[in-house]
DNA sequence: TGTACATCAGTGAACGCGCGTTCACTGATGTAC
DNA sequence: TGTACATCAGTGAACGCGCGTTCACTGATGTAC
């Protein structure tokens, strides 16, 4: 059945938010179009009214979850220490996307890899300006430097079957990071 | 027909080698075990004499993948230039199974976890002693400092459409990682 | 404002394809004598 | 050392399953009068 432009909008914009939480979560191989349906309370064969292919359900999630602030505003060292947390590390479904997705976005074609250096250069630039403050140069260095360190920390983080070291990863990383930004 | 046992070695190791250079490339949903068993000049039938699942053969490329060396026992900073250069980026399937496959392996089951455990340790192991040199004291917090920003650098390098901003991730991480060590 | 009807978002069955896995078979290996 | 035969690594067809995608259909929506 036929439903309003605000129902659809709504369904839309539901089937981004679920299909974030799930690609997160497993990844875009582990994840089906049907799954992601069941998730937004809708039937699968009525994908294709809202995306083209799943490839375009990927593209337009990453656009969609890559958009915002992320929390960097508050400052940067209340964002380190509650990026580099176990807290965090245990919970990528409603975490950074980019932690997540980075990795599988490598294998995507053009307009995901799109979103995701357009996601890269807007997250760059929070972090510049949040580092602008304490040493005002060279601040793109080091906000380059730091998000690479707690993208990588946090995949390193979540690799592992080991939870002293994957505790360990995460804590000393943040010390690290802490400690370059001082001089 | 059957063969000698030396060359069923042999055909074990080029599968596994065949296998880590296919993971690397595409990860390890993208990679079918055909396709492996192909690359290694074999038919598909024939992989259950080796490993008892795909899974098996995953946890067993990365025990294979993650043995050795890598290049840091010829001093850090050479690593450093090596491993953050466009060359690697670029060159996936010959390079580090960290960057390629860590993320990967998140959704791994215990044995594969394990092993990217252990291989992490190892390669924490290694840079602390490269970087013990310069800095004594914290080398460990260090090296793993430094490892998670190479990987996430590599990570993210390639997860973009736009060579300058994926130039500039690498170019800018190493050289954070390098002041970084300085004082 | 009220009615008739064309539109179209969503349904659910069906499709074709590729994948991981199995299995009866083959023929070279390597052991027992 | 030479021969007969049991073993078993590799072959290639076949399997079942889940996936992305398609499509005829339904019935609420929203427009034209």
């Amino acid at each position: 059945m036929k439903v309003s432009r605000e129902q659809m909008a709504e369904n839309r914009h539901r089937i981004l938010a679920e299909a974030s939480r799930l690609f997160k979560d497993r990844g875009f191989d582990q994840v089906s179009v049907a799954e992601v349906m069941q998730a937004a309370g809708l039937t699968h064969g009525g994908f294709y009214g809202h995306f083209s292919s799943k490839s375009d359900l990927i593209a337009q999630t990453l656009e969609h979850a890559l958009a915002g602030d992320s929390g960097v505003s508050r400052g940067f060292d209340a964002y380190l220490e509650s990026y580099l947390s176990p807290r965090h590390r245990d919970r990528a479904a409603t975490g950074c996307p980019t932690a997540a997705l980075a990795s599988d976005t490598r294998q995507q074609p053009a307009k995901s890899r799109a979103a995701m250096a357009a996601g890269l250069q807007a997250q760059i630039d929070r972090i510049t300006d949040a580092l602008s403050d304490q040493c005002s140069q060279d601040s793109r260095r080091a906000a380059i430097g730091s998000w690479s360190a707690m993208v990588g920390a946090m995949i390193l983080a979540r690799a592992v079957d080991d939870g002293a070291l994957s505790d360990e990863i995460l804590e000393q990383t943040r010390a690290w990071i802490s400690k370059a930004q001082q001089p």
